[in-house]
DNA sequence: CGACCTTTTGATTGGCGTCAAAATCTGTGG
DNA sequence: CCACAGATTTTGACGCCAATCAAAAGGTCG
């Protein structure tokens, strides 16, 4: 499955009005720039649920952002099959900039939901970025807020129990949702839109769909959360936050300054 | 323990002339500019083994770059006191750029070994990646490299038996030791100093030093490995690459180009 | 030489995986 | 609107990898 076969077209919509309601690559761009910067946007793509983006050691001339929907990075072992999801992308959020020498990508990418994505042209962006220092500073941002939360998941596999690290996550989807997707998080009921089954939560901290149940379970039978019908609740958000060992701060990581 | 209260010297020596044999964030820079580099820079320190740098929620206003001697960067649980390492620190790698917004850094370091680092003032390497958009991209390719390596160890804690996970680090160690530092390598028994404890190792795969331990006798015993006096021989490489499934392309991810 | 750290070994426990099957949900076409 | 197939969730029984606890042996350094 190669991203040639999905749907294109040229650019309908403005890149930067991409529903995510905090910092994205582009926001808080001046208008001139902007106009600037959609020159370089060459596609926009519609890509189905459950459909695999690119796979690892492919070679992609294109940059992604996530215009919208919900999506993931992840890698297979070869030895056994087993897939370990690396990240969630939520719109906003930058896909494919990084390559190994060849210029393949290190790891695959697939949707969850319905996925649009804008392209760059990979040399354009260079060149942006070499012609926009700002812009280079603000990308390194995104990826040490990238790199905090893998070290987070890393602490949660490696040091924490199934409880926790399941806890972790959710509480992580719940606040990037609310800060990065319009219209999903419901204030009446603290609620949002949560597209993920338990298996994709068990590929994520390193446990079984099975064992992911019952810990799920028991987080609900403790009256703490409600996860079910493609929707999470946070119910006690302060003992889930303990558990968890969850700081929002993490998201907040940036480079220098 | 601050770094404050370690000893600190004016620049005697070259940054540029860390004993590094491949590309570090100021290697490969043109005689005038190196000049120009090391015109921003402030500090030498002298660290001793087994001593933390910083803490994690510490504020600094520097950043630093490892100019000889192995550390290691990691958080602690705080429920249970366990420790992850989450990436280890060799000649010419760069430390303390990601902080959260209050400017905290999100993890602690620590040495290993005697470790000698240089200090530039953070305000000053913030200026000098605008004025210097190439120094920005090089930033990116090593944070793109540290990413890489950081979803390898991910997927390893995750998915990977411990035997996998172990062949795994101390493949990257081995390829690492050889390409960043000098005089680390003997090509005559394929060896390398290795000053990591079998705890150190269990603090990186999310293991137990004991659990390690029978791992680490079952390689030797198998005549994939020697690792002892703080030496590590890989005798079987082919054998152990297999089974960690290590590839060295993992060490030259890079962003963008 | 003695204190401390690291490695090694054994016995036992437990968290999570595996296997299997039933129940429930979801989307699609008749 | 119902029927059906496939995906996802749920539950139970059982097994194993790695943790825990404990202690001895070996290394290192002042």
């Amino acid at each position: 499955m190669n991203i040639n076969s999905f749907r294109t077209r040229p650019p309908p919509t403005d890149c930067s009005q991409c529903p995510v309601r905090e910092k994205s690559l582009f926001s808080d761009v001046t208008k001139p720039r902007l106009d600037w910067i959609q020159n370089y946007r060459k596609n926009q793509l519609s890509i189905p649920p459950k459909t695999d983006i690119f796979q690892e050691g492919e070679k992609h001339d294109f940059i992604y952002t996530l215009f919208s929907g919900w999506g993931f990075l992840y890698k297979t072992v070869r030895n056994n099959g087993k897939r370990q999801i690396l990240r969630f992308l939520l719109p906003g959020d930058l896909i494919g900039y990084q390559t190994i020498s060849s210029g393949a990508v290190s790891h695959s990418a697939a949707t969850l939901t319905d996925v649009t994505l804008c392209a760059f042209p990979r040399t354009h962006l260079k060149e942006m970025l070499i012609q926009n220092p700002e812009l280079a500073l603000r990308l390194m941002t995104i990826e040490s807020r990238d790199m905090s939360l893998c070290q987070s998941h890393l602490m949660a596999t490696g040091r924490k129990t199934a409880k926790e690290s399941i806890a972790f996550i959710l509480l992580e989807l719940f606040y990037r949702s609310k800060s990065q997707i319009k219209h999903s998080f419901n204030p009446s009921d603290n609620s949002i839109v949560f597209p993920l089954s338990q298996e994709d939560i068990g590929d994520t901290v390193g446990l079984t769909n099975v064992h992911v149940n019952r810990v799920i379970k028991n987080l609900m039978d403790e009256g703490l959360i409600i996860c079910n019908k493609k929707r999470l609740t946070i119910i006690n958000e302060e003992a889930l936050s303990k558990i968890a060992e969850f700081d929002p701060e993490i998201l907040n990581v940036q480079a220098l300054i």
